[in-house]
DNA sequence: ATTTGTCTTTGATAATTGTCAAGAACTTCA
DNA sequence: TGAAGTTCTTGACAATTATCAAAGACAAAT
């Protein structure tokens, strides 16, 4: 069995399958390399593609009214993502944009709807998949209009330390890239980040950040 | 045909089995009337159901971390409203209670599910369904991230004032009520409302809300 | 080693919104 | 009619965050 297939098929809903229609839809799929910077849909399309992350990272930004740019989550190898047009021919509510060298497998609805028909407890499983994302938007979102910029930071730390093992991680992200995750300007970010470091919870220098106080993190996270 | 089940068998989703189906899942539900202030799900419930808006209203309202609650949106006759917990056996992420007195029919995961494996079209239409409410949970809930609170009142006086014939409406909600649907105080709706009077927007009595500049109210919502 | 450009840091200031408090206006009920 | 309880209004103040500006630190490239 092909490696992909072989991945693909310990997804969500594509475990519903039998592993040779798995196999069969790793035939048929479409695969694209991206740059990073590259876009692989555009807020505004009309883009009916499943697609499944073999390797790299895609991030998925919103541009909101003020032409800000907000990335509201990543997107990580064995990963599949639904595009929303699939389902409702409405317009995709955000850009998905290579950060690195990326490779997808993908599918057009055309390609992977008579499958699910065939297999109604993938349909089924989807309706699960749509709503576990629903929530989790509501989630991310929910945090950015109730809770102030401090804790939205101590979400993304503790999710960067996520390994309570690691206390200290690879600074990967400018501030104004943290800045745009957390939907708060690059110099609160770095006020914020000092704050932290000489109220003791951390310490940051240029390339890393070492995780002191992992509960003061937490803390703050809950009662915000 | 049953009344109720010629209603249900118009909405989405339901309108894809045949009207025997319809007639059977009538027959098949519970009836439930509510009081005004009667929950009839509370949010951390596990609550597996679908509930059909036979009459009255319902909200939906989130309990948000500080205490304060958000009503995110209303529910209406013929409406139809698919639990989370259906699809994932999470706990629901917010309340629905009764604004007046309301019906509804109600149905259990495990009396609707065989229904919809018998004819996938329906899940497929629920995969729409899904997709078109996070489309708008996410524009609520966006809005209230990053749109100041002047936009967010007049993204509420515009769906009031929904019918462009409509020059006034009565006024139902008291400031607190309004000020729990753009997430602020009332303090700051009352400044906002007299605002917007005089800057000529419209003209607020205790009783009703004359709208004198549609465009004006647009703007704000576009530009902010 | 110097230059160039990008990040980072810090300060000053402004805008938005929340909170508290007190009084005015209205409704309801006896 | 009057009393009690809401709801509304307004002012003053505090907290959070954005914005602007300028300087400092660093990395890469010549």
């Amino acid at each position: 069995m092909d490696h992909v297939a072989q991945r693909l098929s310990q997804t969500k809903i594509f475990n519903k399958f039998p592993s040779a229609v798995c196999i069969e839809l790793a035939r048929l799929a479409t695969v694209r390399k991206f740059a990073p910077g590259e876009f692989c849909c555009h807020q505004g399309d009309l883009w009916p593609y499943v697609i499944f992350m073999v390797d790299g990272a895609m991030q998925w930004t919103m541009l909101s009214i003020g032409g800000r740019e907000h990335v509201l989550f990543t997107l990580s190898p064995d990963e599949v993502f639904w595009g929303h047009s699939i389902f409702d021919d409405q317009p995709m509510p955000a850009s998905l944009m290579a950060r690195q060298i990326s490779i997808t497998y993908r599918w057009h609805r055309d390609v992977i709807v008579p499958f699910l028909y065939r297999y109604p407890e993938t349909l089924w499983e989807l309706a699960g998949v749509l709503t576990s994302n629903m929530r989790k938007a509501r989630e991310i979102i929910y945090g950015l209009a109730f809770q102030p910029v401090a804790a939205r930071m101590a979400t993304l730390l503790l999710d960067r330390f996520s390994d309570p093992d690691d206390k200290s991680v690879q600074r990967d992200l400018t501030l104004s890239a943290i800045a745009s995750r957390v939907a708060a300007s690059p110099e609160v970010v770095c006020r914020i980040l000092h704050q932290f470091q000489s109220d003791g919870l951390l310490e940051v220098t240029r390339a890393t950040i070492t995780l002191f106080d992992r509960e003061a993190l937490e803390d703050l996270v809950e009662t915000s």
